[in-house]
DNA sequence: GTGAAAGCGCTAACAG
DNA sequence: CTGTTAGCGCTTTCAC
């Protein structure tokens, strides 16, 4: 079934119903409604490739990620996923790993599919290091980064100030007394870097004496995390909270406090189904990916309607922090 | 840059350029050594819409899935990607709901987009209803089914024996000297359905009695699990030991279990990060998805390769039992 | 408002 | 082995 099948059957050339099937108001109401009448009948769709040969273009955006087996990513992959499918636009899924190089080579790789977009997902690239094949790349097609950001021409960030949240945690331990947190981090990537500068901002804001030796790189592996841990409460206890830039590695501290009996509040960051499961229940950062992603998306939309000038290059929301049980609302909360 | 210029530079005509393109085997070496140079050099990749216009393929999978939140499923879809990546096929993701009616026209949907295949996630469809739209999708373009079982024309199912699962760990249980086991589960998909039914098996095959009291449907909403079995705790406890049909109901209900103070073993399914994020760290059963989805894609490039008879319309893996904390690994086991 | 016809860039007979 | 040419199904000028 073609074109030409409805064209026959309507009676009509090709050019009306490639008319119809792009709306354009150059065909009289009548014709239309015949038509598409024929098109619903014969339960007719044009062939997406043709398509895609006109019109240089299938309405394919392709979505590179780090990893979606991470529950963060997953999450931001399915709301993506979701406003794109509204916007009659599909997703092409590209798993990057932690290879930096090999994230440069699938930039290209999305290139050579003619997507019409690429959207980042997580922060896959530094922004103090050699961007130049982004950079490149945003030369032929809008980059949308979520949680990263990257100030490029054709590059479009909507991310979460994890730095204010990130502030505001440490703010929240402070006024609760707290007076030595452990930082527990593992990348070191833009959202990892902003997430560090929020805690020594909060810190300082806070008038408290910078400690290094509070600050401790670890990985997101729950028994590496345990024993990293462990070894900071040898001797004597050196801190009394713990804030984790993610929730597993705030689940990991966790499982190392319980381990040792001891009773502090942690606060980790994603606030992914992880800090649900946690016991405590792990009061956690969110870094509003439900609003990003859905920001992000009608940032990309834009673009492709309107044009590139019609976007703002960089949309930033707050973060907030979601409660539970290891370091439940105080009281003065808002 | 199109396969026009490369012809040009390279002094043959396009067709020599298709077939260099196509790996044909009637070229002359030098030639195709002079075309690949040209290609590389200019750095030339054909359209790919053009090509999928030529050919009707673009080489595109069609993945559908529930949710790609889920950590397993999002486990699933991260393994297929890496599998298909590997061997020159593109995915696209369609995330479906719950919804059955979504699920349908979703096939419809990718059927329009011309997928070279489809492989389904998890077990969107259920074998004992109406699964004629599925039939009738599976005759016009393959479909691979992961974890769950299909048996029609032109469907292929790659699944684990989850049933054999199901019974292994109530044996262990009732060897452990469990008699009251209490199980717990949310859906009633193909998936469930085994569970559910390997769960019995093993409870006559241990000699324990039926006890349908202790066979509770529930949500894998934390507190709403967590609810269902404080209230089966209540007057008198009935049980001595859990499974649950998801990881996430198994940590409900240890949550449950601990808010009283009891200590039983509990085993969950899937074996997701949620496991290892538990308190205790949940003992589950391994559902093997990083051994289904490479054969699942094995599958798929057979039939892409060699046609639908070149591959098995089964493929039957066995489960194994991930032991943790809430509940070791006893010493019997082999 | 509508139709004829020229591409879009590639594949695959077919002929040599 | 290589080149010529007719499509693949649709979009889009350009006339009318």
């Amino acid at each position: 079934m073609t074109i030409y099948d409805i064209a026959n059957a309507c009676g009509v050339s090709i050019a009306t119903v490639s008319r119809v099937l792009n709306n354009s108001d150059k065909v009289s109401e009548k014709t239309r409604q015949k038509v598409l009448d024929v098109i619903r009948q014969q339960n007719y769709s044009p062939n997406p490739f043709a398509r895609g040969l006109g019109l240089d273009s299938m309405r394919m955006i392709g979505l590179l990620c780090t990893d979606v087996s991470d529950a963060f990513y997953a999450k931001a992959v399915s709301l993506v996923e979701h406003e794109l499918k509204q916007r009659g636009l599909d997703m092409m899924l590209i798993c990057t790993g932690n290879d930096i190089q090999s994230k440069k080579k699938y930039l290209q790789f999305l290139l050579k599919k003619h997507v019409d977009a690429i959207i980042l997902i997580g922060s896959p690239f530094r922004e103090d290091e050699d961007n130049s094949h982004l950079a490149e790349t945003a030369r032929k097609v809008p980059i949308i980064a979520i949680n990263s950001l990257l100030e490029l021409p054709n590059i479009y960030s909507v991310l979460c100030d994890e730095a204010g949240g990130m502030e505001l945690a440490v703010r929240k331990l402070t006024n609760a007394g707290c007076k030595n947190i452990l930082y527990l981090y593992d990348r070191t990537n833009y959202s990892g870097q902003q997430k560090l500068q929020g805690f020594r901002a909060g810190i300082a804001r806070a008038g408290l004496p910078h400690q290094e030796k509070l600050i401790c790189r670890t990985s997101r592996d729950l028994p590496i995390v345990e024993e990293t841990v462990k070894r900071m409460i040898a001797p004597s206890l050196p801190f009394d909270a713990i804030i984790g830039s993610e929730d597993q590695i705030a689940i990991g501290a966790q499982k190392a406090l319980s381990a040792a009996n001891l009773h502090l509040p942690v606060i980790g960051c994603n606030n992914s189904v992880l800090a649900d499961c946690a016991t405590p229940s792990l009061t956690s950062i969110d870094n509003r990916l439900d609003i990003l992603c859905p920001a992000a998306v009608d940032v990309l939309a834009k673009i492709l309607e309107t044009g590139p000038d019609a976007a703002p290059s960089q949309t930033v929301f707050p973060a907030i922090i979601q409660y539970r049980d290891s370091f439940p609302a105080p009281p003065d909360s808002r």
